[in-house]
DNA sequence: ATCTTCGGTCGAACCGATTCGAGGAATCGA
DNA sequence: TCGATTCCTCGAATCGGTTCGACCGAAGAT
């Protein structure tokens, strides 16, 4: 069922079929409508190899996602989401790829097969092996996050800096004046991903300017480890009344273990941080926090990469968002913790 | 950079290099290895999309999701996620297409236009457009999940009729006398959903067999939907002891319902379903529950779809699980309900 | 009446691989 | 020494599209 065979049914030449579905030269309109109705009847897609391989690009873009790809966080998820919707909004279709670790192959295959016009990177790390690979392949790219040299590619990123120094500031205005950040896994933060890294400098510094006290503790990505983290915090600093966190999955640990340990929120202890809007309403008590806009951040990443890929020469532009906080019902002001051993 | 290139740099013909690289006609030591040399050297990778015309494959699958890409549940996930990763193990690419709704046209890409040998199916219904779709299209494809003619093609899905009635005789064995089961949302129940379906169905004969008093409910697909809807069931029910579920995102919200009635678990209340085993042991406390084993059944679907692209007139297979039931912390021996207003 | 112009169509080249039949050189047996 | 066999390599065809130059007839200009 290719190109030549709807010629010949409908007695003209392959080329003339070609322009019919193209446009780009005029075509007489009862032999449009002809050939329309044959490739109708038939039901005629143009073969995708084919087309790739004449006109040099493949209408796909690939998505490298992170190499866990058993414990994607809700915003992680909710980027994947957005890539794919916005490329299909586009009519680009969107090749899989996770990263790192054994699955190299997968993506040397992505960079370097002339397989996809161009990539969306997801948890980029300050130091990237892939963004090395990537520009030296010279296929057009957009980071979901950046490295430590944010001028040499085109990215669009969440600014947890400023983030959580509003957290903070959020919190030092409710009166709180001893501050914990509960950061993600230690192993992250070792790694230099960027998200956790610049958590603590922007934690730092607001900390700094309000005179605050401020304690930062890794914690890995699961409620669990929330738990013991928050009891070892509760523990370990008995004036400690709030606690701003990068580490959504965390959340519902540490939730339990501030009821287990008799405090409230937000009456005897305050709690805030950066996740995906959805997740955070849905918690119980839903929490004050700085929205993460995935689906806005995704569909833009898809936008520049286009941008790229139609003109590779262009500048690197980097997008960086803040959201505003979201006053919801886990932040309230400071009151000296009651002691239950 | 293409075969050419390589094939003039090597002093030979393209057809040479080809054979170097394939294997499939003996080349000379000597010149396999001046060949591999430039190959190395420049980084040289097949064109795929000349390759797949070349050879009529593409070397890639389709990964076909349910439309609400926004909400996919841990187990779906998992589905992903190994079905990715197998892929990846096989030298597979995938191609993600979100289907329903405005994405049809994703759908339609993938199915048409030879860009995928075959395709992995999600979250059929009963009665699904998609599946007649693929069918008459001739690609090889493998369901996650399977219609109400099961044997016309081939699937790999979880047997939730048993697994639900498995709970049921589970919660009987403890002494519980009036059960609810709580599905997914009306919607996903109207539209002929088949989990839900089977679930129902399940439910019914053993709570039959048992001479049990059953309660069906439908609930949303989040924790909020859970609460309302065990509250609602408390309420309309004094007699209820003990719920099964095919929802796990309402679970966290049905345990809220339970402890704001004053409600232990599992000592006032026994609460059991089918669920992701890592998402239910991280839920506190500790769901009882039949473990989907996404990984397996993802890796398995791969495999049946990897053997019907080899060869398509292979008679149909089909692959149901039913995981036992891990005891962990949400069931216990039937007491009657204190009333509590 | 002749020259342009232009809309509509065709044939052929091309994209980058794979693969088949054929050919050349070296080796072997007779 | 000559033909057969084996081993290695080459050239050409092919996959299914797109695109460029050319051509043809009809309409418009002079």
């Amino acid at each position: 069922m290719n190109i030549g065979e709807i010629a010949k049914r409908s007695g003209v030449s392959r080329s003339t079929v070609s322009y019919t579905l193209s446009g780009k030269r005029p075509v007489a309109e009862e032999t449009r409508r002809r050939i329309q109705a044959v490739i109708d009847e038939l039901g005629y897609r143009p073969n995708a190899a084919a087309r790739a391989l004449k006109e040099g690009r493949t209408r796909t873009i690939g998505l490298v996602i992170p190499p866990a790809s058993q414990r994607l966080t809700d915003v992680q998820l909710g980027f994947v989401a957005s890539v794919v919707d916005a490329a299909a909004r586009a009519d680009l279709d969107v090749l899989l790829s996770p990263s790192g670790g054994e699955h190299d192959r997968s993506f040397e295959r992505v960079v370097t097969g002339s397989r996809v016009d161009g990539v969306v990177l997801m948890e980029i790390r300050l130091e990237d092996d892939r963004v090395t690979r990537l520009r030296q392949s010279g296929l057009p790219f957009v980071g979901i996050g950046h490295t430590s040299h944010p001028e040499e590619m085109t990215w669009v990123d969440i600014d947890y800096e400023t983030l959580i120094a509003r957290c903070v500031h959020h919190l030092a205005d409710l009166g709180h004046r001893q501050i914990a950040l509960v950061n993600r896994s230690a192993e992250l933060v070792a790694a230099g991903y960027g998200p956790s890294h610049r958590a603590q400098l922007g934690f730092t510094r607001a900390v700094g300017e309000r005179g605050l006290t401020g304690v930062q503790v890794c914690c890995a990505d699961d409620a669990q480890a929330g738990t013991s983290c928050v009891e070892r915090l509760l523990a370990a600093h008995p004036e400690l009344t709030a606690i701003a966190t990068v580490n959504e999955a965390a959340i519902p640990g540490m939730y339990r273990a501030l009821t287990h340990g008799h405090l409230t929120v937000p009456g005897d202890f305050s709690i805030t941080g950066v996740a995906a809007r959805r997740w955070a309403e849905n918690l119980h008590p839903p929490l004050t926090a700085a929205d993460i806009l995935a689906d806005e951040l995704g569909a833009h990443a898809v936008e520049l990469l286009i941008q790229r890929i139609a003109d590779p020469g262009l500048p690197h532009r980097r997008l960086l968002v803040a959201p505003p906080i979201s006053l919801r019902d886990t932040t309230g002001p400071a009151r000296p913790r009651a002691r239950h051993g």
